[in-house]
DNA sequence: AATATACATCGTAATATTGCGATGTATTAG
DNA sequence: CTAATACATCGCAATATTACGATGTATATT
């Protein structure tokens, strides 16, 4: 027990529950949306930025470039980060989806 | 250590990260996806829609609830659990505007 | 009143996540 | 070559999640 069971679910729901759950902790959201205002991939100002550990970072970056949301580039020594946007725009498809559905349903 | 650190976040980075925990289950992606094709609110139908034990369901769609997703409303028996529109709303509106953002900037 | 249906909650086992310090690896600077 | 910078990874401890069966509670049926 304890282990979701993946199997039983369609791809399409394990993958947005995938990048779902990549953005389900504050800290991983405050990435991207630094990210965001920064404009340019920035690396190690995110360890300045947020208030964790070097490696607790690196392993929130980790999730969120497994995920798909974010890419990563070598630049010399250090690494260029930055918004994948595809993966955001599945997302904002996926609730426009769920908002133009829903709205044409009754609720209880 | 374990607890993730909510108080050094933003408010509106804690909403959003538990909305999109909420959504990071393929289960929970399954029964909102479920409750908007059967149009019509339903509940103990997703019992018997998913393969997992009533107690799971039932405690997937506390999270559902608590996250503002879903809305339940007692009928008789049962419980009428229905999409939580304003939810998707947001989510809705937040992506599309970091697909916004994201747009105005170039990338590493 | 007794039973059935429809849930929610409790307890608990297995596993995953969060976070940190320490350590490893690669590039750059001197 | 050595030291510094910029990460990633490892190992661990604390806690959270996932899942189930068992049990509790409320309404509905007989």
């Amino acid at each position: 027990m304890g282990t979701t069971k993946t199997s039983h679910f369609t791809e399409d729901q394990n993958r947005i529950a995938k990048i779902a759950k990549a953005l389900g902790h504050p800290a991983r959201v405050a990435i991207i949306e630094y990210l965001l205002k920064v404009n340019t991939c920035i690396c190690s100002d995110i360890v300045d930025e947020l208030p964790l550990a070097q490696s607790t970072i690196s392993q929130h970056l980790k999730e969120l470039k497994s995920a798909g949301l974010i890419k990563g580039e070598i630049e010399g020594a250090s690494i260029c980060y930055c918004i994948d946007e595809k993966t955001f725009q599945i997302l904002k498809s996926y609730f426009s989806n769920v908002v133009l559905t829903v709205n044409n349903q009754k609720c209880c």
